[in-house]
DNA sequence: CCATTAAATTCAA
DNA sequence: TTGAATTTAATGG
């Protein structure tokens, strides 16, 4: 389904800009530019363009650097023993792709694909490493990052192993929800209800006919991929018991 | 899990 | 822009 022979090389790169023209606020080094003061990497970096559905990380590839979002949504999956897509999170503008082979390892234990067209950072694995050295307040903001990544993924086995099938579909509703927000009160990541199975880690028939179900009892409302969530409060009480909820 | 049907999206002429 | 081809949703066995 996907094409397996991408590498960096024919990726397409665009018109490479800077990172102070950049106006995304929420990246990371955007946000430490003033710190960054000698920061090679930031003209190491390049922009790619990336098209929707593109696998952009292979899994088992060897971790060169690693991405930021610049436009776009991509998902982030592990492939299980059946060959099972398990999608370990969904990521926006601003978030950080391909961390987990940061440091000691030698190869993405994750793949990625855009879920739209998406405009992609890299940065080179050595020069990064050399300004999280030097420069204290990245690396501190990094770590949140990874704390708080951290976080979600031990409450996503619990979920995983502890949660309803339906549970955990509702939880994933809420997860888009609070994640990517609501336009025109439908929410603002248009996914195939595989996705949905893939994350909520059920299959996609189990996800049609809770979405079915929800729908009759008018919690939430579904025309093809948009989704509308009528009542967020009614959701959150069916799964309150299991949650303490998560800012990403 | 698989098969069928309906419906929607993509793509190229 | 249209319609044929492919993909996705929904339901029942």
């Amino acid at each position: 389904m996907y094409p397996n022979n991408i590498s960096l090389s024919n990726r397409k790169i665009i018109s490479d800009f800077s990172c102070s023209s950049c106006d995304n606020e929420e990246c990371l080094i955007k946000k430490n530019l003033g710190k960054l003061s000698d920061a090679t990497f930031i003209e190491d970096k390049k922009t790619l363009k990336c098209k929707k559905g593109q696998q952009f990380i292979m899994e088992g590839a060897p971790v060169n650097g690693l991405f930021f979002i610049l436009e776009g949504t991509v998902k982030v999956f592990r492939t299980g023993i059946n060959g099972r897509e398990q999608i370990v999170r969904f990521a926006k503008e601003g978030e950080i792709i391909g961390h987990r082979g940061f440091g000691t390892e030698e190869y993405y234990s994750i793949g990625a694909i855009a879920l739209q067209d998406a405009k992609l950072c890299y940065f080179s694995k050595d020069s990064l490493q050399e300004s999280l050295i030097q420069n204290p307040k990245f690396a501190y903001d990094m770590m949140l990052f990874y704390a708080n990544e951290l976080n979600r993924s031990e409450s996503k086995v619990k979920s995983i192993s502890q949660m309803t099938v339906r549970e955990r579909v509702i939880d994933t509703l809420l997860y888009i929800h609070r994640k990517f927000g609501d336009l025109r009160g439908f929410l603002n990541l248009p996914l195939s209800r595989r996705e949905y199975a893939d994350y909520a880690g059920t299959t996609e028939e189990q996800v049609i006919r809770i979405f079915s179900a929800l729908k009759k009892e008018g919690l939430i409302v579904a025309q093809q991929k948009k989704i509308g969530i009528s009542d967020v409060q009614v959701l959150k009480n069916e799964i309150s018991e299991h949650n303490y909820f998560l800012d990403t």
